[in-house]
DNA sequence: GTGAAAGCGCTAACAA
DNA sequence: TTGTTAGCGCTTTCAC
């Protein structure tokens, strides 16, 4: 019976199994360097049977790239970070690279230890993400060796920072009712001391020049309902569209519309903001939204520190990613 | 003007700017082998004044530990995933372990390229997520050369497993509508090819020996509304609470009864099943409801891959963790 | 109590 | 084309 250590496959377990140095099998492995074609092939079958695997640790120790990056994340129940986080791992997996996850709940004792966990890792680069375009990070950020990216959160003025456009996600709201002939459209939304809201009212009012007219509140359902009765209370003209914030707020005007037995889409239509699949498919009827493309905003973000981290030049500044449309039966569109 | 060059400390700087050898400087930093007090703290002073950061590929090289570990995610869009995750990462962020997160959308491909990755870097365990009890990881995990901890998936017999208490859950539910005296106790839930469905199932009926009726459906509002108006119609006695499966699905049920003008919680008492807050809090009126205590979960299973990295003997098989009982309006309880 | 030296597994000059 | 050699930054015997 042959004694078989199970320690891990090492290059000199490769190099003697195939005959050849190390520094052979290293560069057909890697293909690198001048290697024979035949050599390289035979170095990488043996590789394969012999279940060999590369140490990550001491590739990165002397490459000094570690191929992992962080992320590091402000939004703990994270609807909006898990798809984000998602989106980047899909892009940077297929280069090899793997992705710390470091939720931080906003607090700075927190993130300093997990930025430090990842400066000590050798990382190629940080992600940061929040939830509100107009939050800073819990900790510097902004002099690190090695490059950041920001999504959803805004950086020094020349870092790499990705969000949706918002703006043209409203317009695409907004022209998605104007197009099916509603003239009267309300805007139900968020708090004004929110970025993101205050550049959906700004495109929302470009778009409805006559009669705009926007309700600033919370993000919750309770607001939506609040806001729809102290709207359809009373006499005069009503709205023939409601474009909501979010998809919550949404939800709080459709049922508050039920209530009141105003039929959705034919009397008033409803968009929202989101596509959070679990509110805008459970409505009645199901909510049109808007979908702010969170995975495609992780791809780029991943793309992007990915680049950084190989010293490739990246524009700097704010790249908004364009929304979608996400058509349900809310809006009476097809 | 002093040139410095902006490459990172190493433990040589350390070592010759304190006077010392790096090997002393090694043990002073670490508190290992036999050093001078004195030497250890000017050491340690000196380390922080040049802001030395150990090298952790250097270190996990020799030491063959990462302190870093996996998590293989099936839940993408997660709300079971997410607060495992946090749970996890901050009991193993004060032990100094990063979590690497890994989504693999069931997909056995994807699942296969980041368990290599995962190894390739030397972790030191691997947490497997799924969001079903009976679902079988993408991936073959169980002989692997590190230990592994399954957290709402099945792992092999001797493995370590974690997941909620659903029929302790259950009874948490069906005794709190009891001990407010409702009697006639409704159980409407998902699908029953889950075994936690089966679970709860099971347990409601031995809580209530008189009339049990479980009705099983889909994880959504929709069954929920559906279910109580094929109970609610025609004449005969009705149930005064329903247990429900979900919080998705208790919603539904609330907007039925509501439809039907059938008052919360006076005729009916509802308690639902999750503590998805996003719906639990956002029900009319607010939903009582069962919380999985996702984020202690994740505690556990933190600590056990902790354990079981550094060779602990930790006890093996399924480990139940209590559910816990989070009273609202929608139960009338206080 | 401290230091010299070996070596973790790998890559990259440079020689052959 | 291939092999030899020198480290990457750190921990850890084992002399002193």
């Amino acid at each position: 019976m042959t004694k078989i250590g199970d320690r891990r496959r090492t290059i000199y377990d490769v190099a003697k199994a195939a005959g050849v140095s190390i520094s052979t099998a290293s560069n057909a492995l890697n293909d690198t360097g001048r290697t024979n074609a035949e050599t390289r092939e035979r170095v990488k079958r043996i590789a394969e049977e012999i279940g060999f695997r590369p140490n990550a640790l001491a590739r990165g120790l002397l490459t000094k790239r570690s191929h992992a990056v962080g992320m590091l994340t402000n939004d703990t129940y994270g609807r909006l970070t898990l798809p984000i986080t998602a989106g980047v791992s899909e892009v940077l997996i297929d280069h090899g690279v793997s992705v710390f996850l470091c939720a931080t709940n906003n607090n700075p004792r927190l993130a300093k230890l997990h930025l430090d966990a990842l400066l000590d890792r050798q990382v190629d680069g940080i992600i940061f993400t929040a939830t509100r375009l107009d939050l800073k990070p819990p900790v510097e950020l902004s002099k690190l060796p090695i490059p950041v990216v920001y999504v959803f959160a805004e950086g020094p003025a020349d870092s790499v920072t990705f969000f949706p456009d918002d703006e043209q996600g409203a317009r695409l709201a907004v022209n998605h009712l104007k197009a099916l002939g509603r003239s009267r459209i309300l805007h139900i939304t968020g708090p004004e001391d929110y970025l993101a809201v205050r550049l959906r009212a700004r495109a929302y009012r470009e778009c409805c020049p006559s009669g705009a007219d926007v309700m600033f509140g919370e993000w919750s359902e309770e607001w939506g309902h609040e806001a729809v009765e102290r709207v359809f209370v009373g006499s005069g003209e009503k709205p023939d569209a409601i474009f909501c914030g979010s998809d919550e707020i949404a939800r709080g005007v459709i049922d508050a519309l039920r209530d009141m037995n105003i039929s959705i889409p034919t009397e008033v239509a409803v968009v929202g903001f989101d596509n959070w699949e679990v509110v805008a498919r459970q409505t009645r009827p199901p909510l049109t939204t808007i979908d702010m493309e969170l995975k495609e905003l992780g791809h780029q973000a991943g793309l992007a520190i990915l680049g950084l981290s190989k010293g490739e030049q990246i524009a700097t500044g704010i790249t908004r990613l364009p929304c979608s449309l996400v058509v349900r039966q809310s809006s009476g569109g097809h």
